[in-house]
DNA sequence: AGCACGCCGACT
DNA sequence: GTCGGCGTGCTC
């Protein structure tokens, strides 16, 4: 017998070898073995298995098998291969981060005969839930569903009804949420009805309880799995559901490891073989889920919600004075709103910091490498940074308003489940007058006392070189009207701008979200961008300009005589560097989605020892 | 990706 | 002489 094995590292091949007779009993594909490569001995995992030597090569014998139980199913290598395809990475690679070394032969031991699922208690639905929940479980699943409503509980009721009522047959439902943390409710909510049946799935998950979760998915017990986007990835036996809660969020994608990949596709992939019922859900729809909708490529099932009241938005040019952040306006604003006894919640985005002080004398060196450096005044090498947008707003606040209650929220604070509680509880019992946040946790936060909000640097945020820029400040707007409008209390969203008269704004003084989608779908038309190509950046790193440039140039020549109906776009160059490195990239825009395994695995094989690239497949993000 | 071979310069 | 730099080529 012949055994095809894939190695995990970033070699694009497999490799054949012979099964000794006495082995042949012990090998499966799904097993690991232990085989003789080049000069050293290797692991890696069966894929295939032949009966006769289908290479010219004079084959080896493998040497051990290492497992008794199976590491991966059919699903699991079908996924991978999958994933090899569209994401561009060796078999062998993928099946190490799809069977991570914490599945124990032990554990897999031990698995009993699937457990019976609790009956959950049932689900108690408003009548206006039961109809939705009825019209979506009346539709099949051979086309995802969006359920579009401003009200969070009637999606987490309806979404928790659908997956309770999929898992009732021995399956499996899953709940992907952008954000563990800001899911508090929805999992409380689950775990009272579901109990032990609800497993939650995210990159803080302990490797103990990893290893009940596999061990339990791949027993096919019935379990309604709420995680984060890598929960896509786990070994299902029988998906039956699966809901993508605010849809339109970019977490869903991953960019920084290894594969690149987005849960969407994914979960798409894969209910074509489990037949799963796919749901997705948001308030700010994604242009990509839009367009699918006018395709015909979706169901729609709509909540006309009530707003309670219709808040006043403000889009002001009016300028700060030079140094500041905030207008005269926005200070009037603000002023109002804390004699009227209301929260002000001021969101801002910029990290970046503009240069650095001398701890010592206070000197001001700029935006430079510190590493080693000397404070041209008194030779101290100790630096503090100038701080963030958000500490200089800060400042400025403090000064303006000497007596309100300031709440600065960062990032690391969302971090953590005790600091994103305390900022909560601030808010709800008015705590806090003003509020600083660089991301807002719209979703899960209280608008009950705001009554006034604003993203300070809009302007900032649509600048970017993301041709997704616009559509990611409307579902943020969006987003905080729709909050103001759901509370009663008269709130105002004030956005300061430099650019009042872009489509984004007209239609957002329209109060009209579909109205942006449709200039937004026009305008992605247009200039040729997704959902109307298909994108594949290339990253390129390198320590000298010159070979960079030549690299992109023969990258570029290359691909446009192989390729016909592709643009190429840049080198895009950044001022980000990383170290000694710079770094660019190049878009590739293709016609449609053809193609894509055979020219990501041709630009894998154009390599360069002095330029390190990285591939992305559908990119989401440009720094 | 690893790993070895092999061809060069610069040290004990 | 030999240690080590990295360019090249191969692994069933």
């Amino acid at each position: 017998m012949i055994v095809r094995v894939a190695f995990p590292m970033a070699l694009n091949k497999e490799f054949d070898y012979i099964v000794p007779p006495s082995l042949e009993p012990e090998i499966q594909i799904g097993v690991r073995v232990k085989v003789p490569f080049g000069r050293i001995i290797k692991e890696g995992f069966v894929i295939d298995t032949f009966q006769k030597n289908k290479t010219k090569f004079k084959l080896r014998e493998i040497e051990k098998v290492l497992d008794s139980k199976l590491m991966f199913n059919e699903d699991i290598l079908t996924l991978a291969h999958y994933i090899q395809n569209t994401w561009g990475m060796s078999i062998g690679e993928i099946l190490a981060v799809l069977i991570p070394n914490y599945i124990s032969e032990k554990y897999l031991d031990k698995l009993e005969k699937p457990q019976t699922p609790k009956t959950p208690s049932d689900f108690e639905l408003s009548a206006g839930e039961r109809k939705i929940f009825n019209s979506i479980k009346n539709f099949s699943a051979s086309k995802p569903i969006f359920l579009k409503s401003l009200n969070y509980n009637l999606i987490n009721d309806v979404v928790l009804a659908l997956a309770v009522d999929a898992v009732k047959n021995k399956s499996q439902a899953l709940i992907l949420v952008p954000d563990i943390i800001l899911s508090e409710t929805l999992i409380k909510q689950a775990q009272q009805t579901f109990g032990d049946n609800v497993v939650l799935w995210h990159s803080k998950t302990l490797q103990s309880a990893r290893k009940k979760i596999f061990g339990s998915l791949l027993n096919g017990d019935s379990k309604i799995i709420i995680g984060t986007r890598s929960a896509c990835m786990l070994p299902f036996k029988n998906l039956k559901f699966t809901a993508f809660l605010d849809e339109h969020d970019d977490r869903y994608k991953q960019e920084e490891n290894k594969p690149y990949y987005h849960a969407k596709d994914i979960i798409l992939f894969r209910a074509k073989h489990h037949k799963t019922k796919i749901l997705f859900s948001s308030m700010t729809p994604s242009v990509e889920s839009f367009n699918m909708q006018k395709q015909g490529e979706l169901e729609m099932v709509k909540d006309e919600e009530q707003l309670k009241h219709n808040p006043q938005i403000i889009v002001s040019e009016d300028k700060a004075e030079k140094g500041k952040m905030l207008s005269s306006l926005a200070v009037q604003l603000i002023e109002e709103n804390l004699n009227a006894k209301k929260q002000t919640l001021l969101i801002m985005n910029r990290k970046g910091i503009s240069g650095y002080f001398c701890l010592n004398c206070l000197t001001f060196v700029g935006k430079r490498d510190i590493t080693g450096y000397k404070c041209p005044k008194c030779r101290n090498q100790i630096f503090k940074d100038s701080g963030t947008g958000t500490e200089k707003l800060q400042e400025e606040i403090k000064e303006l308003f000497p007596k309100a209650k300031l709440l600065k929220v960062d990032s690391d604070c969302l971090k953590t489940k005790a600091g994103t509680k305390k900022l909560f509880e601030d808010l709800e019992k008015n705590k806090a007058n003003i509020i600083i946040t660089t991301n807002a946790p719209i979703k899960a936060m209280s608008f009950k006392n705001i009554g006034l909000a604003s993203v300070v640097d809009i302007d900032w945020q649509m600048e970017s070189s993301n041709f997704r820029s616009s559509e990611k400040a409307a579902q943020l707007l969006f987003g905080l009207y729709y909050n103001l409008a759901l509370n009663d209390n008269k709130g105002v969203l004030f956005i300061p701008t430099q650019r009042a008269s872009e489509y984004l704004f007209k239609s957002l003084d329209a109060k009209n979200y579909d109205d942006f989608l449709n200039t937004e779908l026009d305008i992605r038309k247009d200039f040729v961008y997704p959902p109307f190509c298909h994108l594949i950046k290339i990253e390129m790193e390198s320590k000298t300009a010159k070979m960079m440039q030549k690299f992109s140039q023969d990258i570029t020549e290359l691909l446009e005589q192989k390729y016909e109906d592709i643009e190429i776009l840049g080198s895009v160059s950044t001022s980000r560097k990383f170290g000694k490195f710079l770094r660019e990239y190049i878009l590739i825009k293709l016609p449609s989605r053809v193609d894509i395994p055979e020219i990501i695995g041709f630009i894998a094989g154009l390599k360069n020892k002095t330029v390190n690239t990285k591939v992305v497949n559908n990119p989401y993000s440009f720094w």
